[in-house]
DNA sequence: CGCTTAATGGCACTCACTGCCATAAAAGTT
DNA sequence: AACTTTTATGGCAGTGAGTGCCATTAAGCG
């Protein structure tokens, strides 16, 4: 079975636990019928999914991998408040929308759903990592280097706090106008953040 | 029964579980097992702790609350550096030696144990909403105000890399002169962070 | 078309965790 | 002191998450 197979099977299954999971809460929502759903044994289901918060996973990280995207095509000569600016639009855009409701929906019930919380914070541990790589060959320090790692988590935090806002903020449907903002306000949340590090 | 008699049954419980768990690891151990080391019925381990990775809570709330204590400290005059560098030791020598050996072990536990590491982090969250109260007080901004949620998640994160890091680096006994680099480091780091906060 | 290999499903099992009730200890009342 | 009320604890049975094992099936390949 090819790798982008098994990942599409994951995130169809992750659709299916994630509407089971707004709909009737994440304890009521058993292995059993996420599988029923999703047309697959549960036997399988616990295959694809070793727990059942991990079935947010998939959704969630579309959007940490687009920001890591992002930052990665960071051209040397240009300030990040810039970049950001110009290169996180066509990301949003690209997007269809109902992604980033199911996205943002995912991070407003993260609220009040702790486990799901916990599967959150430690997803976007593992994404603190990619962004400290790409700070590490910006500053040309090694990626363990504890500088890198303290503005890594900064950024990341910063991150992580924006979007929980435009979650909070926005529970009924996103505009484009609401993404704008946000974008603007990760730039230059992001900026001052990091802003110390390249110079 | 008392409050602080129950606080204290849990933190027993909890140094039991903690060593069980560096023994033998998280998932060899059993909920009976750490009752049973505790000398509780498995009934009522469970009425302290509903998970399992909730026992390290105790051990690790000591050392959250610590710093809180002392950024709830900061006198309107001061510099957050300066105070940080002054009050920031008494914490370090009034506990023991053994207590801040066990919360590093556990920091330590963290990685490689990503149940533990979930639990970590969502203590750590709960964490960075005192650490905005206080900030919210110092700016006059609204505890939930943006300003406030962001340097506060910004500082946490920095916290937690120079937690992970000083955890990391002194895994054979924790010295006087290893906590005051590190204090040293944290000062610096918070400070930078939040830098523009007051001015 | 045979053959090998990997994916799936079914089944039984362990263990985290919960609800229920009985008991014991503690606290308050007379 | 005895008596009542409350509260903590323990035992027991049950649910559901997750795992190991084996049979079956589908997929890749000569």
């Amino acid at each position: 079975m090819s790798d982008e197979q098994r990942q599409r099977q994951r995130l169809d299954i992750s659709r299916h636990a994630v509407r089971l999971f707004t709909e009737q809460g994440v304890a009521a929502t058993s292995g059993e019928q996420i599988a029923q759903a999703a047309g697959v044994s549960e036997r399988t289901f616990w295959r694809y999914f070793p727990h059942k918060e991990s079935c947010v996973e998939p959704v969630l990280t579309k959007m940490v991998d687009a920001f890591c995207v992002v930052l990665r095509a960071w051209p040397p000569e240009l300030e990040l408040i810039d970049h950001l600016r110009q290169a996180y639009s066509p990301v949003v855009d690209s997007a269809s929308g109902a992604d980033v409701d199911a996205v943002l929906a995912v991070v407003r019930l993260t609220h009040g759903e702790p486990a799901l919380r916990a599967a959150y914070l430690v997803l976007r541990e593992r994404a603190e990592d990619a962004l400290a790589d790409v700070l590490a060959e910006r500053m040309g320090l090694p990626r363990d280097s504890i500088d890198v790692r303290l503005r890594a988590a900064a950024a990341s935090a910063v991150l992580r706090v924006a979007t929980d806002d435009v979650a909070r903020a926005n529970a009924a449907g996103i505009t484009v106008e609401a993404l704008s903002g946000h974008r603007e306000q990760i730039a230059t949340a992001v900026s001052r953040v990091l802003g110390a590090a390249t110079p």
